[in-house]
DNA sequence: TTACAATTATTGCATTTGCAATTATTTTTC
DNA sequence: GAAAAATAATTGCAAATGCAATAATTGTAA
């Protein structure tokens, strides 16, 4: 790159700089609607993991989106006491646990679906089908 | 939506899913490449800003990228005492400040420039050209 | 012009987060 | 099979973050 290189093109072109911008709007929003079911967006993403696999460690939550061990271990504490999931004995081995929905937390989880496609739909609403489809293979590369 | 929607496929289909996790890892590489340089990414946000624009006010600053006042204030104690910018009283307004980049401060500006380049370079590279113009267009309409 | 409301910036305090150390258990190596 | 290394989970403590309160100044309305 020439001279062109100042802040002004570095900020309006950036890739990632537009990412983190949209990214921290999707987090105030989720934080916002999360709030009303007393859950943070890291308490609601292991949440979402639970429901989606039942009976996974900690260690293997964590993987799904390397998370650290400490946060899923706070998270799940939160989790835990709020009656949403359960930490049971692993079968075995006697140092893990394997997670479980509870059937209150089995009853969040259309609320949770619902508050993800609303806050998508307010992202993406006003782009094309087309684009849409485009922007999501994208993504998909990228992840 | 039908049955389907469950957790897996809220998950696997959600843009908004997919671009937190892609926005957590840019955020990690960022911290990395700018630890060398003492500043956390909120630090480096409002650097750029500084760099791209002389003499704005700390309330100003703030607009640019919706940051609370109270994180300026801080970000800003921060890049003072490292020698990057200077507050210095508004010409108007006694309550005001307007910050102003040192020589210092310029002179870390193409190494910003150049940190936020590669991370791009890390994420994007792998897309074709064509790919990499569509994405940014997206982006450019959703910021 | 005086009182009231709004703006600009800072700071105290509580909560959250991250790192490193700890405990308990399991696996590997010799 | 005993010692050492690795793994799973938790926790103490320091640093970062967010909220609410404060101080100082400016704008507005009566």
């Amino acid at each position: 790159m020439t001279s062109e290189t100042d802040a002004h093109t570095v900020r309006t072109t950036s890739i990632g700089w537009m990412i983190q911008r949209i990214a921290r709007r999707l987090d105030r929003a989720m934080e916002t609607r999360l709030a009303q079911h007393d859950l943070s967006v890291s308490q609601f993403a292991v949440m979402m993991t639970v429901l989606e696999t039942e009976g996974l460690t900690q260690a293997e939550i964590g993987q799904q989106f390397s998370m650290p061990a400490y946060a899923i271990s706070r998270a799940l504490d939160h989790l835990e006491k709020a009656g949403y999931v359960a930490r049971r004995p692993h079968p075995t081995s006697r140092r893990a646990h394997t997670i479980h929905a509870t059937p209150s937390g089995v009853a969040l989880g259309p609320q949770l679906f619902k508050i993800v496609q609303e806050v998508n739909a307010a992202l993406v609403g006003g782009l094309s089908e087309a684009d849409k489809n485009t922007f999501r293979d994208i993504l998909t590369r990228l992840v």
